[in-house]
DNA sequence: CCTGAAATATCTAAAAG
DNA sequence: CTTTTAGATATTTCAGG
């Protein structure tokens, strides 16, 4: 299941993540590869799921989605089934860009993007007030992306 | 400063942040357009921001960091030079993925992918412990990643 | 596993309607 | 905006070490 990534792959990995349209020749050169090599590395990484997807990153204020909010949910009740069809509504809101299943306080952890406020009000309307299984949910409002992305460390393994 | 998208632009960024290597002419048989015509607007929407960049989504358990762990932080003082060299910590941790400035009972919240628990308590030492204007925090694990990525809602301007 | 070269496919820019 | 053309780039495959 976990496939062995050598020093060559990682160089790959963390140049594709950064930009992930570099040509294939210049990852060559980068790394003291061919270009085939590398065609043939790239598409055994995306096979084995190491790259999970190719993907633009948007400005989401360019598409009218300027407020990023944080809301921790609390259940009442963690029952498997209920906690599933939970997960799917949060699955299912195109708002809800992240959603966690956590051990703590409180049990799941969202991200929202959100026009406005007013949006997310209608929202935690639908997603959280009209569930009988949410016992409390809490809101922080993002004053500031700090850092985002879902940039993963590629240095070598810990040893 | 925020570009006007019309249809067909929004058809294009939807299928690109799904998967950025669709290749122009399949994307202009969607969205109805030419290759040409693609490959402007693209470019245009690229130049103005609204792509912010292209790139791969790593596996992070593939990488060796299966542990994703969620942090609230509390600050002591929120003068402006703490927090921002508090900002400057947190950016230049690679294992913290995402950093948020908000506001409500907290002051940031911190998304960590971690080797195991124990870099987990080494990075709380450093980024916190060591540092005498965070009050608290509270550290959330997740148990599942139910839902992640950057993804934008690509749909029409509200009205 | 690799390289290098050849064959495809894609992208980009220009010209004209 | 479109289409078409043409050339530059990039990707992919294949032969062979």
């Amino acid at each position: 299941m976990t496939i062995k990534l050598d020093a060559y792959d990682r160089i790959l990995l963390a140049a594709i993540q950064q930009d992930a349209r570099t040509a294939q020749s210049e990852l060559g050169e980068r790394a003291n590869l061919s270009t085939a090599a590398v065609n043939r590395r790239l598409k055994l990484l995306a096979g084995a799921g190491v790259i999970e997807r190719y993907t633009a990153r948007l400005n989401p204020k360019a598409l009218g989605y300027p407020l990023t909010i944080i809301v921790e949910v609390a259940v009442e009740n963690e029952r498997a089934d209920l906690l599933q069809e939970m997960q799917r509504s949060f699955k299912a809101c195109p708002q809800v860009q992240q959603c966690y299943y956590v051990a703590g306080e409180c049990d799941f952890v969202l991200v929202f993007l959100v026009r406005d406020m007013e949006q997310y009000v209608a929202l935690t309307h639908t997603l959280f007030h009209d569930n009988d299984n949410v016992k409390a949910f809490k809101t922080l409002v993002a004053m500031d992306r700090v850092k985002y992305g879902m940039d993963v460390p590629v240095d070598g393994p810990p040893g």
